[in-house]
DNA sequence: TCCTTTTGTTAACTTCGGTTAACATTATAT
DNA sequence: ATATAATGTTAACCGAAGTTAACAAAAGGA
C-alpha cells in the first residue's frame, strides 16, 4: 500500500505515458503543480515499491504491476464520477473535484457495490453485474466514457 | 477551515461532551487511539482557531462557532453514513467506516445534492426538499437515527 | 566541438501530525 | 495533610510530503 499523494504520481504517470509516449519528471511536475524535486522523490518511492522502473537520469517505466495499479485507480475515479454525474446529476466539473478527492479513500467492497448501482439506476447493465474492480475494468464505465 | 485531523478531534470533543457533560484530555487521547500529548496539541490549535476555549490545566469548552462545525461534521457523516446504509445496503459497520473516511473531502453542493437523493429514493421527504447543510440539521436524517 | 539551455538530482529546510519520555500539576485515599 | 495515583504539559524526536537553491548531466545549436 503507497500513499494517496504516491496513488496520484502513479496515476499521472501512467496518463501521461498513454498520452505522450515518453515522459520526462518535467511533465509529472507540470501537470501535478509542483517541484521537479518533489516528483524525483515521489519516483524513487514509486521505485522502491516496484511500481516503476527508474534509473537515475533515465527514462520512467511502470512495471505490470505499477500498470494494474494505475487502472485500478482510475477505475476507482469512473466509478465514483459516473456516480455523481449521471446518478446526482452534479454538473461534471464539480463532479470531477469531488471524485478526485473521494476515490482514495473508498473500499473495493463500496465501489463495488457504487458502480453496480450506478449501473442498475441508468440501466447500463443488468441486475446480476458480476463486476470486480479487482478483476477488470468495468465495461459499462468505459462504454459510457467513449460515447461521451 | 481547519485540517481533517483537527476536524476529527473537535468532533470528538462536541460528541463526547454530549454523552459525559465534562471531558478531559484523556478521554478524548482513549476514544481518538493517540497519545495524550497529540490531544493537547490538538486542543491548542482548536483555541487558536477559536472553536474551542481553553486554559493550561482547566476544563475543555466548545465556543458557539466551535459547536457549529461539530455540527456540520457530524451531519456529514450522517448524509454519507443513511447513504451507504440505507440506498446502497452497506453493512452497517462498513457504511460507519467508509462515511468517516470520505465525509472531509465533500463539498457542501454535493453533501446537499446527496441529501435530497437519499430522501428522494428513500421516500423520506419530498422531491423538493429545501434542505441546505449550511443553514440547519438535517430532520429526516435525525429522524432516522432515532427511529433506528 | 563547445557553449548554452533544459532537465534532473541533491541538500537543507518547512510544516503537519504524530510519537515517547520526562516533568508538572491536580485529585484522591488513608 | 500528605503520599500516591492520575492527569496534563512540554521537549525532543520521527516520517511524510512538500519547498528552494545549488549543482550535475544531457541535449541542441552555432
Amino acid at each position: 500500500m503507497i500513499s494517496n499523494s504516491l496513488e496520484e504520481y502513479l496515476k499521472t504517470i501512467y496518463v501521461l505515458k498513454i498520452q505522450n509516449g515518453n515522459i520526462r519528471v518535467t511533465d509529472i511536475a507540470e501537470k501535478m503543480y509542483c517541484s521537479k524535486a518533489s516528483v524525483n522523490k515521489a519516483i524513487n518511492h514509486l521505485k522502491e515499491n516496484k511500481l516503476i522502473n527508474y534509473e537515475t537520469y533515465g527514462t520512467i517505466e511502470i512495471t505490470e504491476e505499477g500498470e494494474d495499479y494505475a487502472k485500478k485507480i482510475l477505475e476507482a475515479y469512473d466509478i465514483v464520477y459516473v456516480f455523481l454525474k449521471d446518478v446526482l446529476n452534479i454538473e461534471a466539473e464539480e463532479a470531477n473535484i469531488e471524485a478526485e478527492k473521494i476515490k482514495q479513500n473508498l473500499s473495493d467492497t463500496t465501489l463495488n457495490t457504487l458502480a453496480k448501482y450506478t449501473h442498475r439506476v441508468l440501466g447500463l447493465s443488468n441486475l446480476e453485474c458480476d463486476y470486480d474492480i479487482n478483476k477488470e475494468r468495468c465495461r459499462t464505465c468505459v462504454r459510457r466514457k467513449n460515447n461521451g
